[in-house]
RNA sequence: GUGGCUGUAGCUCAGUUGGUUAGAGCACCGGUUUGUGGUACCGGGGGCCGGGGGUUCAAGUCCCCUCAGCCACCCCA
């Protein structure tokens, strides 16, 4: 019995919920195309130390969410925890450092070892877009910029709220990084226990503490952009005007940092109160150091990630069924041309069901349950004329059509 | 990984202080109606009560373990 429910975290996709993720992921592909944007894919797996090496040894998702495992031929292999690294990874092994700017999307699963709650699985998928070679403020009001059409596309953009912050260059983020550690060790007997461990690996976080205790803290902590070098301060001016210029809203919000090393500069969330505590619909930022720190050639990066089962809850609009044609052949003669004429519908584009069993009023119902727009009703004595009898399933308006028009008179359920 | 809540039919849920063959609505199948649907009426199938162990004459109900879901923390999309 329990070996036949799904592994924990994991989800079957049924049609319904296809239609939504699919909607989701089509409407990120339009926009994206718009943008300059071709889609690309990566493995769903890559070798360990691509994501070891990216996301840093200490980060949660290296440390306890990866899938890990080895092959038979003993290689140590990770199912993708996220992308940017498998990006980065083709960029490189394509030699793609020669035709900057590349932009691409991409969209699938990815897998996280974390305890499932409502909007997180350990199988998930995501749809992101990634900007390499755009060192400029430009690149990151561009991927923003993506972010949002998505968004508005998707018809959720108004529940969201676009949270902005600037992480400084690697001197503004170490210096900052430096006095929030003098800081904070001062605190040590006060401080939380995980903001103890915070302290370690990543003291940004600590500013975004929801210990009672922390946040007091915290608010006479350092503050950042004491920190940032004109060089830092400069930029973000740039990208908040380039926002500002395309109309787009948002809030500073100081507290949005990124764990990894390689982040700079801009860092983004887009959040909804919408989905209970897991909120972030799509994120991103700058990471100007990861090619490098990955071993390829400085080349400064943008993107962002969304979460296509978080975006497809926030999507109230309803994804419709497809509407079919439904051939019900009453008799042994139409039994016979049915399937043909179903033939000719399908390769005229309809989608087309055939009902065979049961009695004629079963077989109408059995239309109505697959969302039929309309029914052709074929007798033998209609046969024997050529024609069958085509009814609206809305209307129940209905006609008897001859069969060699029967392609033109269905023109308008397409 | 930690804590709290929950698990009865395909779905949403009843089920008394433990007491005969575990119920309803919706859905499904059949009939009223052998070529005209959505409505109505009548009938039917479907459950190891998440799984395992224990207490008891007797467990859906009480206890323990386990699995899964939900919520929060951690972290993130």
């Amino acid at each position: 019995m329990s070996s036949l429910q799904p592994v924990r975290g994991t989800h079957d996709l049924l049609p319904e919920d296809m239609r939504r993720h699919r909607e989701v992921l089509e409407a990120g592909r339009a926009v994206a195309n718009r943008f300059g944007y071709d889609e690309i894919a990566t493995p769903i797996f890559e070798k360990t130390e691509v994501f070891k090496r990216t996301l840093g040894d200490t980060s949660d998702v290296v440390t306890k969410e990866m899938y890990t495992f080895s092959t038979k031929g003993g290689d140590d292999i990770t199912l993708r925890p996220e992308n940017t690294a498998g990006v980065a990874r083709a960029f490189m092994s394509n030699g793609l450092s020669q035709q900057l700017p590349v932009k691409y999307f991409y969209g699938g699963p990815m897998f996280r070892h974390e305890r499932p709650q409502k909007g997180r699985q350990r199988q998930f998928h995501q749809a992101g877009v990634e900007l390499l070679g755009v060192e400029k403020p430009q690149g990151d009001v561009e991927i923003i910029a993506l972010g949002v059409h998505f968004l508005k596309e998707l018809g959720v953009y108004d529940d969201t709220v676009l949270e902005l912050n600037t992480l400084g260059d690697v001197e503004s983020r170490k210096a900052y990084r430096d006095a929030l550690v003098e800081y904070f060790s001062n605190f040590k007997d006060q401080l939380s226990e995980d903001s103890l461990d915070r302290l370690e690996k990543n003291p940004l976080r600590i500013l975004d503490s929801k210990n009672e205790g922390d946040r007091k803290l915290v608010a006479e902590a350092p503050i950042f952009s004491d920190y940032l070098n004109d060089f830092s301060k400069d930029f973000f001016v740039q990208v908040k005007a380039g926002l500002d210029d395309l109309g787009i809203a948002y809030e500073i919000n100081p507290r949005l940092v990124r764990g990894l090393d390689y982040y700079c500069h801009t860092a983004f969330e887009f959040t909804t109160t919408a989905l209970g505590a897991q909120g972030t619909v799509l994120a991103g930022g700058r990471y100007d150091g990861l090619i490098k720190m990955m071993g390829g050639p400085a080349t400064p990066g943008v993107g962002w990630a969304s979460g296509i089962e978080r975006l497809s809850m926030l999507m109230t609009r309803e994804v419709s069924a497809p509407k079919p044609v439904v051939i019900i052949p009453m008799g042994e003669a139409a039994d016979k041309r049915a399937p043909i004429i179903a033939d000719e519908l399908r390769y005229a584009g309809y989608r087309t069901e055939l009902g065979y069993s049961g009695n004629l009023k079963k077989r109408l119902n059995r239309a109505n349950k697959q969302n039929a727009c309309v029914a052709i009703i074929m007798g033998d004595d209609e046969l024997a004329e050529n024609s069958a009898t085509v009814r609206d399933l809305v209307s129940g308006d209905q006609s008897i059509v001859k069969l060699d028009e029967l392609t033109k008179k269905l023109s308008i359920y397409r």
